[in-house]
DNA sequence: ATGAAAGCGCTAACAT
DNA sequence: ATGTTAGCGCTTTCAT
């Protein structure tokens, strides 16, 4: 005797067969009504999609990526979440792609290079459609990214980027950056600048430096070795740059910093002593981190257009995506930076 | 007349099938073997992993993906990127994800419900294998996230949660946390606490209200209503709750602000104002982001341990993972916070 | 305007 | 220890 026993249904995901055999269509016909494909009857596709709609069906992007060799997904590295600077370029590079239907996956490589490799292997073996990268402070050699020239995959080289590799760019001009800094301070009245400089392997650094010494040749000042101080940047440096300062009894009445946290530090180490800012030395830093507005006195510091930079970079990739074959080089993109004077420099 | 004509070789992806072909086996060998099938054998699997490296093969995880029906991704969805507190607990999440050989898929919501439905529509298209989520500040219902249980998805909350939904929680202990800090300014003899709040339909912020109420009960203090301002705690919120307390004449000897910016912000305009911190004023925070400790004087606020945070959420997806049916319910995961006492609340 | 059939690259059940 | 075979869900060429 045979009794039918209802067995516990596991709700199985509703593919394209499953609507095709409920609206009495073939799978072909409903993978073109929901792609829109014109050759389909608007009668059909309105009917289809109805169909989808109440079976609450979602497209399998890994079946569809498997078959057309797109995945409609793109890979950001970043060194760090941390700075509102890299999240601010994300959300442009997420804007501008969401529209065009792709997402975005977003990897950290912590500044070291073994990271960022990883994370490019992840996203290789992911299939992203194109790779977005700010190269890694740790990173000094680069045959991980040379691989993703290798596979044809669109790279984009942003912020940091490094010489050895030719790809697209798209970069901010450090070095007007840290000039017009420069020269900021050197109109309130500074003649000795400290000058606290990123790791020097980076190009970003690299250039905030000839900034910095190209406005000190304009004014006719000579560079002082003894004022530029190179650390990693990170919070505490700005403290033991001052300090490396007073121990050398090395004497300035301004620091431009190339990063804000490196800037406030070295602030607060100043106040400490109970050197007056920014009348006995003047202060700028870099990046416009928000929090720079909110300390006192509020700190002088250098605007990347950082959002501006996302879609940039995302309108690069949609560029390179129409292309048959990768070109293997374009001019760079290069933004101005812009110079935000607040009261940590202003002596007049 | 034949010739051989060489044709422009379109360098082609390496599959397991050209390495078989190389190699004298199988496809299905190859696959064992790269995978460290035991039953094949030593000799087989070195042969066959160096064609693996000689011709340059990586596996294609959509692939895989596909005929596995998992992904090996996780995804992650947080309000923004620009805070410290998000970046860390993601840190924490990749750290143990990626020894289990997981990559992590992150998305913004810009604290907006429909940049969340997106996101998590994305994922889920790309069939991530779990999904983490801090609901976006404007989430106000939860339609989207039932998709992901609906899908039987792994689904983590974590830090905002709601209590509309029910699932795996992993949270910090908002409730201790703001009781702790206001415990603190009335142990340094503050009776009059403003408390800058943020939007009350958050449970972390509804926690801490009850925290911040908690303590001034246990000193047996009213709860006035004048001295609770509710804010979005974005960077200016601080500067206008000051200022509303003194158009309205509210006295104050301390301000509790549920977040770090708010209470830079508040701490900047009382010291303009000619008020002494934390003589006249006494300030903690929230959150312990880093130029808090850089700012004069440096500020007291509460640490939420988000790298471990992260790393629960990572270890609860591994435990998720391994279960054949997603249990409707555990038990949430409650971290302690830490104070952290600096100057800014230090009146003794 | 729609259908049939093949295949993307991989894995796994089922042989042997 | 290795091979055979089928199929994950989709797209797309070729038919009709």
């Amino acid at each position: 005797m045979n009794r039918i026993i209802k067995m516990p249904q596991l709700k199985k995901r509703i593919t394209i067969h499953d609507i095709a055999a409920a609206s009495g269509f073939t799978a072909s016909t409903v993978s073109r009504a929901l792609q829109k494909d014109e050759r389909i009857s608007d009668a059909t596709r309105i009917l289809i999609e109805s169909f989808a709609e109440q079976m609450n069906y979602r497209s399998n992007a890994v079946a569809s990526s498997l078959r057309t060799g797109k995945s409609k997904m793109i890979g950001v590295v970043i060194p760090l979440f941390n700075r509102t600077f890299f999240a601010s370029i994300i959300g442009g590079i997420e804007t501008v792609m969401k529209q065009a239907g792709y997402s975005v996956m977003i990897c950290q490589s912590n500044d070291e290079y073994e990271s960022e490799k990883e994370a490019i292997r992840a996203l290789m073996q992911a299939r992203v459609d194109g790779i977005a990268i700010s190269v890694a402070a740790q990173t000094n050699h680069f045959d991980h990214i040379q691989l993703i020239k290798n596979e044809q995959i669109p790279l984009i080289l942003f912020d940091r980027t490094c010489a050895e590799m030719e790809g697209h760019q798209v970069i901010i001009d450090d070095f007007k950056g840290a000039k017009d800094a420069t020269l900021h301070l050197l109109e309130q009245g500074c003649r000795k600048i400290a000058y606290f400089a990123g790791l020097q392997h980076l190009s970003t650094q690299k250039n905030r430096t000839l900034g910095y010494k190209a406005a000190l040749a304009e004014k006719g000042i000579a560079f002082d070795d003894n004022l530029m101080i190179i650390t990693h940047l990170k919070e505490g440096s700005g403290d033991s740059a001052v300090n490396l300062l007073y121990e050398k009894g090395i004497e300035f009445d301004g620091i431009f910093a190339a990063s804000d946290y490196s800037a406030v530090a070295a602030m607060r180490n100043l106040q400490k002593r109970g050197v007056e800012i920014p009348k006995s030395v003047a202060i700028v830093g870099f990046s416009d981190e928000p929090f720079t507005a909110l300390v006192t006195p509020a700190l002088s510091t250098v605007n990347q257009h950082t959002n501006l930079m996302g879609q940039a970079v995302a309108n690069l990739f949609m560029t390179l995506f129409q292309k048959e074959e990768q070109p293997s080089f374009v001019n760079p993109i290069i933004l101005a930076p812009e110079l935000i004077i607040r009261a940590s420099s202003l002596k007049k």
